[in-house]
DNA sequence: GCGACAG
DNA sequence: ATCTTGTCGC
């Protein structure tokens, strides 16, 4: 397997960082407009020095799979909270060149607002792409929030300094909330609503589920 | 200096 | 994220 170089390959965390306050400036939280169509599921695993990048794109609100869309990258960055998109990005953006269909949305898991430059991978991939995105994490990289109620549904606000910067939402009964942040392009009770639009029995919404799945790297 | 820390 | 089997709880 040959691997095309990438720009963030060769980057300092100190270049990182200069990067996201950079394209931090183009970023945009506006209602969702246009009706979503196709979500898509963004995700990627690492072992062995080698990522996966899987990109599953399903209906709304049918929540039927179109489209699985993956690529492997060799990682060049290394693990650094809050840097993850220098890591993640060239996989994901090469998973992206192999896609067979338009979307509408995408759904990550990581953090997008919930960052402490507020700059969280969803930011990054939605700028980079155009496209609206939204963060849906499994923990907190940073903020401070109540536990919201048990119930499936309840949900209170993640603040940092002040500002609401996500939705710490719980997805399912007695399961562990998920950390919703606006990416790009959408703001933060559409994200939620479209998190919630996605739920079936799951802890996890379907697009990042499946993307999950798909881009575990198996060894057969 | 100490603790926290997406995946 | 990854290393890893069976098992406790809703």
């Amino acid at each position: 397997m040959i691997f095309r170089s990438h720009p963030y390959d060769s980057i300092t965390t100190k270049e990182a960082i200069k990067v996201q306050l950079e394209l931090r400036r183009k970023t945009v939280f506006p209602p969702l407009g246009k009706e979503t169509r196709i979500v898509t599921g963004v995700d990627v695993s690492i072992k062995g020095g080698v990522a996966k990048a899987a990109l599953v794109s399903l209906t709304c609100p049918q929540l039927l799979i179109v489209d699985t869309a993956t690529a492997c990258r060799r990682v060049s960055f290394p693990y650094v909270p809050g840097l993850l998109a220098f890591r993640e990005i060239p996989a994901i953006l090469d998973a992206v060149e192999r896609m067979k269909v338009t979307t509408d949305l995408l759904m990550v898991d990581g953090q997008g607002l919930a960052h402490p430059r507020r700059f969280g991978l969803a930011c990054h991939l939605g700028v980079i792409l155009g496209l609206p995105t939204i963060g849906c994490a499994k923990s907190r990289l940073i903020g401070e929030y109540r536990e919201p109620g048990e119930e499936k549904g309840s949900r209170t606000p993640l603040t940092d300094k002040g500002e609401t910067i996500g939705t710490v939402f719980r997805s399912r009964t007695s399961v562990k909330p998920l950390f919703i942040s606006s990416g790009h392009m959408i703001d933060l009770e559409s994200a939620v609503n479209q998190v919630l639009g996605c739920l079936t029995r799951y802890r996890l919404p379907e697009p990042t589920r499946e993307a999950h799945k798909a881009s575990k790297l198996k060894m057969d």
